[in-house]
RNA sequence: GCUGAAGUGGUGGAAUUGGUAGACACGUUGGACUUAAAAUCCAAUGGCCAUUAUGGCCGUGCGGGUUCAAGUCCCGCCUUCAGUACCA
């Protein structure tokens, strides 16, 4: 076999992979373990593309890095398998999600396995396996039966905080943890019913059942997070989405704001992310304000971060959902403001959020009471004040806050001065960095921070307010209206919800006719015929058999997407335990994911959920690490090149590219495959594949080519421009194609694909693959000899720079090493087993196929996976002597012949007693030469 | 608006701590082999000027600064991309 031929050597080896099980992670080893984590993908319909498998690429070659380096490495992969697409298609078409999801994670496997990964397919995890799922429901009911004690700053079992109210009430808990509910003590909680016990604990529960207004998508039949909106539509499919009240399943994730923003000093992920989670969770510190209110025993609760400001309030203002609203509104005023609230609710979100300029409002007639001047200040309503942040309610300073401000100069209301030579006659003055506060009683003349500080007491003396954290962070909704999900291990009794017992889970999807909400918008679960739970056969029963005694109605909604792969990665380590999500044994061993690779789009998502459950989960002692990834690299996506012919608008006619000169011209998107590596369209395949165009006229360029014109955009099935991995796989080989997506530039970078570049990479690995066949008839020639001074030093510094390369995930610059490198020995004739057999094994984390072929041609049975990574030997680097260039003035002067072995001292002395070195061009003396070995020597003056 | 990242040849991109800017690859041009094409190999390739070999000047978005020396550090701008957005 005198020449690549790719595709043969990629089949054996694979088959010879599956066959051993040579990527098999053992949970028992005397060698460190190391656990490479890829973001599962959602198998969907159109199949892998070759921006789909950058991370993985990156992944496999720092797996089978670390395996050289005599690292156990668990790399496994799965399938995110519960999700819309399948759900719609199910809509569509009838066919069971489960069967088209199956059909699409068959092909996604087929086109994994291509492409020749180490992943150990024996812990493979889909989401939508009931054997899985199972312990999505678990985790839920550890959830339901746990509260959070903001005291302690950790997680409970209810069971504790049953045991405090039965002994002392709620009073105390409530306030060390800042829980506003209605108290009562020892004696009032035993007498109450069991009804009213269960409805107030699910006010304590990490995962409770609360009526909140949620993003209702009616096309979509769903609620959605806010995370699953983009600009005030629907992350999938664009559709609208309203304001609406639902009883929903929460998490109470903003219980742990303080331990998610914490906890990022401790993990190694890229700072953009880390800055995305910390606004996200937006910790702000300020304080709570009670304002009295004018005839009236209701208070107004503001929270401010600027109390230090709260002689300037001139007026209060609610946001138009607030409760007091309707309290509050005096008579006269009452036409006015029930006007204003009908206009502003009928405004979508999104058009609220467009028009941020506008200012309206109301008066409600009523006043609120200064805290410590008792004025009376008018209350207002205004839409820019948000029902969900804070309290709803703000206490408005428009001398230093714009927003007031411009509320104010809108409707005529005072702006007093409390700024210290401030002018504040045009703009609100909000620096608080050089704020002096003035006109304000005893906080005259103190600056920010102290008056901050004195406020706070005071108004915590007056018990009419204290220092609050806010945070931006909301309770994530957890109940979708669809069928393709985690169904809840939830039944009802008496309106209550009741945790199926866990000995009883997995519970399983009913069958259902169709996929759609019901004609009385319940969830498709609502359609099952047998979809209740009884409690004395713990199965699920008929509807018909419900009598709430012992049977009871099951839970219509399912769990969202996010549920399936917050704890994922634990499961990896055990997957196959029936007890437990993975045994203390294996997580002991594995702890968490050292190095995780995977898109930014889920830093308010998926990777804030799952540091959410992982943390309860070791509150509660089920998980023994605090944090599901040590480190977090981001692939940037890559691109396509879509090419657009043009049409002139209104005819039948067609315009290339270098023929278009300002015509009103309509782009059309043309399948990337018609056109070549200039841009050159076949015509024939276009009008094939459009025959609406076939009688078009094109108007070609002067050689009589067609050309299209190309841009950037996200590679998808809709735009044409999309690259199938397969195809590169068929035409240049796997390796190819791992390869070259690493050279295209630096991991974490959005790049566009473009297949013309390929060729260098694969010629390369011709090159590889001749430096080894270029014996007498092109037969595999290596051999024994001592290889040369030069040979050993192109091996060693290969083997420096591409650890450090890897090291550092700039994969792209140790391809160009291999490169140089390959291109060396060539020339020297390296034929030395001493070289040629450490360079196959810095090469196979790139190109794993080529290498182990060759490692077997070098006699060696076992997989090259195993064998240990080359150690650079510093000696080989250097050479007996060197000519140094000298810098001057940052020039290059002259070069010196010096030997290598003087130490940086002897050096120094060499250069200064060449005399013509010495001296800097107008005559000045350096007084200091830095000696960088092997580079330059530099003279400072 | 706020936060973050980034601006280097025709193109993708290198450049370790401030130390020969443009590695490596694509593309382009010329050459070898070939009846021809493909494949392969060799050479040139930032710009401008000079050319008898040796050379010279400019050059990392713009304007300043620090330094013997700046793509890299500091100050002030411009542009692009991403995230977020009435958060009190």
């Amino acid at each position: 076999m005198s020449k690549y031929h790719f595709n043969d050597i990629e089949d054996k080896w694979q088959k010879y992979w599956a066959e051993n099980g040579t990527f098999h992670a053992n949970n028992k080893s005397e060698k460190p373990k190391f656990y490479v984590l890829d973001m599962f993908p959602y198998p969907s319909g159109a199949g892998l593309h070759v921006g789909h498998p950058l991370g993985y690429i990156a992944s496999d070659i720092y797996a089978r890095y670390k395996r050289h380096k005599g690292f156990n490495v668990l790399h496994p992969m799965g399938y995110d398998s519960f999700g819309l697409p399948a759900e719609q298609y199910a809509i569509q078409t009838g066919q069971h999600p489960r069967r088209t999801t199956e059909e699409n994670i068959k092909r996604y496997r087929k086109q994994l396995d291509k492409m020749g990964f180490s992943f150990d397919w024996s812990r493979e995890v889909r989401t939508s396996n009931p054997n899985y799922y199972k312990w999505t429901q678990w985790i839920f009911i550890q959830l339901f039966e746990s509260w959070y004690c903001k005291e302690h700053e950790k997680a409970y079992p209810i069971s504790e905080l049953i045991k405090i109210f039965v002994e002392e009430g709620n009073v105390a808990i409530n306030k060390a943890c800042q829980i506003e509910t209605e108290t009562f003590t020892a004696g009032e909680w035993n007498s109450f019913s069991e009804k009213r016990k269960e409805g107030i604990l699910l006010q304590y529960r990490l995962t409770y059942l609360a009526e909140t207004e949620v993003n209702w998508c009616p096309e979509l039949g769903t609620v959605l997070a806010n995370d699953e909106i983009v600009n005030g539509v629907s992350e999938r499919g664009g559709y609208p989405v309203v304001r609406k009240k639902m009883m929903q399943w929460s998490m109470r994730i903003t219980a742990y704001a303080q331990r998610l923003l914490d906890g990022l000093d401790k993990i190694d992920w890229p700072q953009p992310l880390k800055d995305t989670q910390t606004n996200w969770i937006g910790r702000s510190e300020g304080a709570t304000v009670r304002f009295e209110i004018d005839g009236h025993d209701g208070k107004i609760e503001v929270f401010t971060t600027r109390p230090d400001t709260i002689f300037g309030v001139s007026f209060m203002t609610l946001a138009p959902e607030h409760e007091l609203v309707d309290r509050v509104t005096t008579m006269e005023q009452r036409f006015e403001v029930s006007k204003y609230i009908e206009a502003t609710s009928k405004r979508s979100e999104r058009e609220r959020m467009a028009d941020v300029k506008s200012i309206s409002g109301v008066f409600t007639g009523a006043y609120a009471l200064h805290p410590f001047t008792g004025d009376r200040i008018p209350i207002w309503i205004g839409d820019y004040v948000l029902a969900g942040y804070g309290t709803g309610a703000v206490m408005s300073v428009p001398s230093g806050d714009q927003r007031d401000y411009d509320f104010a100069k809108h409707f005529e209301i005072p702006i007093p001065n409390i700024f210290e030579g401030v002018d504040i006659s045009e703009e609100a003055f909000a620096d608080k960095e050089k704020t002096i506060i003035t006109n304000s009683d005893f906080l005259n003349g103190l600056n920010y921070k102290d008056a901050t500080k004195r406020v706070i007491e005071a108004l915590e003396q007056k018990q009419v307010g204290e220092g609050k954290i806010n945070y931006r962070l909301r309770d994530a909704v957890f109940s979708r209206q669809r069928y393709w999900g985690e169904p809840f291990p939830v039944y009802y009794r008496d309106g209550m919800p009741q945790m199926i017992d866990v000995e009883h889970l997995p519970l399983t999807l009913p069958q259902v006719e169709k996929y759609l909400p019901t004609e009385t918008g319940e969830p498709p679960l609502g359609r099952a015929d047998e979809w209740a739970w009884d409690t004395k056969k713990n199965s699920v029963v008929p509807n018909h058999k419900i009598d709430h005694e012992t049977v009871f109605p099951l839970e219509l909604n399912t769990m969202p997407g996010w549920a399936g792969s917050s704890c994922y990665m634990f499961r990896y380590m055990d997957p196959n335990n029936e007890e437990e999500l993975a045994s203390k044994v294996a997580m002991r061993y594995w702890e968490n994911v050292d190095l995780y690779l995977g898109g930014s789009e889920h830093a308010t998502g998926h990777l804030l959920y799952s540091r959410f459950w992982v943390k309860f989960m070791f509150d509660r002692g089920y998980l023994l690490v605090e944090e599901p990834v040590k480190k977090l690299i981001n692939q940037g996506m890559i691109l396509g090149e879509s090419a657009f012919v043009h049409r002139l608008e209104g005819e039948n006619k067609l315009i290339s590219a270098g023929k278009i000169k300002g015509q009103d011209l309509q782009p059309i998107h043309a399948d990337v495959s018609f056109v070549n590596t200039s841009n050159e369209l076949d015509i024939e395949a276009f009008k094939k594949w459009r025959p609406d165009f076939e009688n078009a006229e094109f108007v070609t360029e002067d050689d009589g080519s067609f050309k299209v014109t190309r841009e950037v955009e996200k590679m998808s099935k809709s735009k044409y421009n999309v690259v199938n991995p397969d195809d590169i796989c068929e035409r240049y080989g796997a390796d190819t194609l791992r390869m070259y997506e690493m050279f295209l530039g630096p991991l974490e970078q959005a790049k566009p694909w473009n297949t013309a570049g390929i060729t260098g990479v694969h010629s390369f690995l011709k090159k590889f693959w001749k430096l080894y066949h270029s014996g007498k008839e092109g037969g595999f020639a290596v051999d024994d000899s001592k290889p040369s001074k030069g040979s050993l030093k192109t091996l060693h510094k290969t083997i420096k720079k591409v650890e450090e390369d890897i090291e550092a995930f700039s994969f792209n610059t140790s391809v160009s090493t291999f490169m140089i490198a390959v291109n060396e020995l060539t020339t020297q004739n390296c034929k030395s087993r001493e070289i040629l057999e450490p360079l196959t094994i810095l090469i196979s984390p790139y190109a794993p196929h080529v290498a182990e072929e060759i490692w077997n041609l070098l006699g060696h049975s076992e997989s090259i996976s195993t064998a240990p990574f080359p150690v650079y030997d510093q000696d080989h680097l250097v050479e007996s002597s060197k000519e140094y260039p000298v810098s001057f003035n940052g020039k290059m002067r002259f070069k010196l012949e010096l030997p290598l072995d003087l130490d940086k001292g002897e050096i120094e002395a060499a250069v200064m007693a060449h005399e013509k070195t010495a001296q800097y061009l107008d005559g000045r003396t350096p007084k200091k030469i830095i000696v960088v070995p092997g580079k330059i020597i530099n003279i400072v003056g």
